[in-house]
DNA sequence: AAGACTATCGCAACTTACCGCAATAGTGTC
DNA sequence: GACACTATTGCGGTAAGTTGCGATAGTCTT
């Protein structure tokens, strides 16, 4: 079943904006913003709005199909839910940002899954903190 | 030294605007947003802007006297720096917040300071994920 | 191919947070 | 207490993101 057929089996609509913004989130080589995706998109369909990307990310996301993750505080970030999950450190001094292996987390994973029975998703936001350079 | 004197010292003045930012943080009895904090400085003055509210938390939070996390996608919480530390569960699915302490944590932030050199602020942003209700 | 149904769109207004700027008001000195 | 210095304020504007609404356009049925 294609994607645009599992869009349809649930009452939804492949519209030529969210096959655009799937499109976008299949070019883009990591996590990007929705102002990015939008920028992207306005080159080959430029009448298309700011909100119109908000609410498909969302849809899509309700789908299984793309996940957020938040670096910093301000701006979210946007992939797709097939692309390989991994965490982030970010320096709160410098605003460096390190990728790290899904493994280094699932210890605190376990843990809080065993004695708060909490389904933890550790990859969603960043562990900020100070790098080592900044740390001294 | 008073938090007015130490506020002075370092070149900087203690305003009434000012010191209705901490007394609204004293009077708190856990994390607020600065919107909570805007409106409970209203009643006394009424003239506050929210711009003032956001400055004034952010010098504090330089000064070490405050410091803020994420709880939900959006919102800021800030809290006095001097009140216990901890960490949260957030149900992404039913909202609910559970309380946890930083030694659960401590692994993590150990593990990430001997591989990575990092030295991580696990408090900083709650822990995003399903509770034991809404895991099934 | 045409028609009905309604999900989705573009637009405008709104929200939280941030920033530049001229006016205001704490501070230390006299 | 008055004065000069300048940190901070209130305001207006900007950015990211959300929401309400009337118009548009996918989709299913015939
Ligand atoms: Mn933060
Ligand atoms: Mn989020
Ligand atoms: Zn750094
Ligand atoms: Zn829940």
């Amino acid at each position: 079943m294609t994607v645009a057929d599992d869009i349809r089996a649930k009452g939804m609509r492949m519209t030529v904006q969210r096959r655009l913004v799937l499109d976008a989130l299949r070019r883009a080589r990591h996590h990007i913003t929705a102002e990015e995706i939008a920028r992207s998109i306005r080159a080959s369909y430029p009448q298309i709005d700011p909100s119109t990307v908000y609410r498909n990310l969302e849809a899509l996301e309700r789908l299984g199909y793309v996940t957020h993750t938040h670096l910093d505080d301000r701006v979210t970030r946007w992939r797709r839910a097939d692309s390989p999950q991994h965490g982030h450190l970010v320096c709160r001094r410098c605003g460096s940002e390190e990728e790290i292996s899904m493994s280094v987390l699932a210890p605190l994973a376990k843990r809080l899954k065993g004695e708060h029975g909490f389904s933890a998703d550790l990859a969603h936001s960043a562990v900020v903190g100070l790098c080592r350079e900044c740390a001294g």
